[in-house]
DNA sequence: TAGATTGTTAATCGATTAACAATC
DNA sequence: TAGATTGTTAATCGATTAACAATC
């Protein structure tokens, strides 16, 4: 039986969206089945990784044909939470807080987001969207009146720790952090770090690498060294 | 001798931006030495890692003080490029694109942004801060004029993989692609993948697995069940 | 049937942690 | 010196891959 009986690990959960996005499009385009084979070529996966992580589901494929695409995304969706209505705020009403509260994106996978809220008297009253820029201080209220399920923290790292707190205490479930530094919440409350900032440094590196002796560096430009900058 | 003999795992790389950035801190809160225990404790991983980590970078700590957050700074920044000044561009001019664009905090990392396009010529011309948006079929030109080292997708799913390709041709080094959807690129160009909204989904499994039994939900709201969505 | 594909076990690979001698 | 800390080797742990019997 492939259910789930032992913990899935960290490390096949955050394929699983992967799987998820591809098996969607696949089933849009009215391919029925597809094999661990495709999907590994697909994704860059190997077909062994792909056959073990399905394991993980609710769901079996067929010897004959491979995986339903329609019964894959179904159990996929249910795995992840996909299948469910999520409420979420943002904090921070600055340009990335507005492109959050703006964005169509998350609808799409169940992710709602019911208010904007500021700690900056000015902006408060201000529209985004559909929304209303709050105060802060009307947060707490806001999250157990809208039974919110996932606070996004849009504000400067400074602050970023103590909206988290204020979030936790309100009764948020978890966290998505966008601010360019960690945030500690008690255990049971999730929180992911979007690490844009980390991002760029691990793109740093690896411009750096791959333009050493051994693979050798694309033929571009005129100027091959980096302006120093000191750090 | 503890220098850059053996290939640095990714796993390794990942971890240096959070030292970076603690070393930082306690540097300018003038703490001139740290141990590999503290460092552990502060960013929640082991001090066998920690040792294990640094051991990848051109610097040795001291046995009687730990390692000097000043230097151990400066090797971090030299192994992940954070001392070299980067040149970005922005393609999307949509709230995202136009968020990062204005995002201050890549400057001090030694990110900079030159540009920004969008394919709307409606767009165009339009002002973004300090940037006049351009269109996209400026963009090759200025990548070679800019000398651009790394794009910015933030333009919708569905074309985020034909910019991608018109980035890597006009001769960028590196990409980080915030849209929804993986983007490939030929071996030597690397990419970072946001994901965002994989994220969301990461962390809406998390949420549902701690409210599992053995685990105590924390008491909160009064209804305990999501409403489904169908997905 | 013959051939392709899954589910699963075993082998490999890599990353994390423990332990400890060397250093200051 | 005594004690704390690093650097490094060895042990453990977990994740990926290979292999293959069972299935259709």
């Amino acid at each position: 039986m492939s259910a789930a009986r032992k913990r899935t690990p960290l490390s096949v959960i955050r394929r699983l969206p992967d799987y998820l996005s591809l098996v969607q499009d696949l089933r849009k385009a009215g391919i029925p089945w597809v094999s661990s084979h495709v999907i590994a070529m697909r994704l860059g996966f190997t077909s062994s990784t792909v056959r073990q992580d399905l394991t993980y589901l609710d769901f079996s494929g067929s010897s004959k044909f491979g995986y339903s695409t329609d019964s894959l995304g179904k159990a996929l969706c249910a795995k992840l939470g996909a299948d469910a209505r999520w409420t979420m705020i943002v904090i921070g009403a600055g340009n990335l807080g507005r492109a959050l509260a703006l964005y169509e994106g998350f609808r799409r996978r169940g992710f709602r987001i019911r208010a904007i809220f500021d700690s900056d008297p000015a902006k408060t009253g201000s529209r985004v969207g559909r929304f209303t820029v709050r105060h802060v201080s009307e947060m707490p209220a806001a999250v157990r009146r809208f039974r919110v399920d996932v606070g996004i923290i849009a504000v400067p790292e400074a602050s970023a720790q103590e909206v988290a707190d204020i979030l936790v205490l309100a009764g948020v479930r978890g966290l998505l952090n966008l601010a360019p530094t960690r945030v500690v919440t008690p255990a049971g409350v999730p929180v992911i770090d979007s690490r844009v900032v980390a991002s760029l440094l691990e793109l740093s590196y690896a411009i750096t690498e791959t333009g050493l002796p051994g693979r050798r560096s694309r033929p571009r430009h005129d100027e091959p060294l980096r302006r120093k900058k000191g750090c």
